[in-house]
DNA sequence: CTGTGTGCAAACTCTTTGCATAAGT
DNA sequence: ACTTATGCAAAGAGTTTGCACACAG
């Protein structure tokens, strides 16, 4: 193994060498904000400031190569909210998410506490890819 | 209370004016195209081009005001998939979505033959707004 | 008539792309 | 060295906005 200063910090350069990609300091970046905290569901621009804020000089365009790149990987998964923003899930298992309209944000939904039942049987032809969730919430007003 | 198929185009003038709308040309002929047939799901250039082909002269941007306008009138409802386009539903009682990324195309999904159960309670101070779920179909591949 | 709606084009946001330069192996 | 990734800026898609003119009531 390479001496690193940390071994997750190794863990993501393995991580990138098995998807293929070169792990350059970018990527590697990228993929430790991404991939060493919790899941997280965020906008190209949100990793972009958040990079630069760290100190890490990247440009939006390489945000964007990047995590396609880790899409097509399966590092990540996109998110379909509505709205023009594209969002990226670290979390690539199945499970589904709350979206707040005031605050842009997106939230899990504890695994395992939803369910579906009675999916019906898909048109000829096709399967089921797979099945998003968004539960949209809203401030609760009580006497407005 | 959303009559369906079969209106005439009176029925849609008193629509838009029970919504508070004048009944302009521009506003009818999409309405019509609207809710005069199925239940659609279209994007804003879609009912654009559907307009001129139909020999109503109607600009884009009357096309995008006129649809957020029936959106905030409860005549429409923004469906969420993925990318970049807004598509409007013009079914806005409680339903769900096929979406097939190969042609682009939303379908419904048949009232009642699904079931979401276990919804967990949502944050504090939060209330949910609506839940929808994208079933999200690929082509069937034999060997499966 | 009076006020609202429409059309046009420009502005805006988010995302992608082309090409020269920089970095990785 | 040789190849692939990055950065920049410009282009692209989709959507919104401002303002003069047109139309509905």
């Amino acid at each position: 193994m390479v001496a690193t200063t940390k071994d997750s910090k190794g863990d993501v350069r393995q991580l990138l060498q098995g998807a293929g990609l070169r792990p350059t300091r970018q990527r590697v970046a990228l993929a430790g904000m991404l991939f060493l905290e919790e899941d997280r569901h965020i906008a190209a621009e949100d990793l972009h400031r958040q990079a630069v804020e760290n100190g890490v000089p990247v440009s939006l365009a390489t945000v964007y190569n990047t995590l396609h790149q880790f899409t097509e990987a399966g590092l990540l998964r996109i998110l379909a909210v509505e709205g023009q923003r594209t969002y990226f899930d670290t979390n690539t298992s199945d499970h589904h998410h709350y979206y707040m309209e005031e605050s842009n944000t997106v939230m899990d939904v504890p695994t395992g506490s939803v369910t579906v039942e009675n999916l019906p049987a898909p048109p000829e032809g096709m399967e089921i890819a797979n099945v998003d969730i968004v539960i949209r919430l809203r401030k609760k007003r009580s006497g407005k």
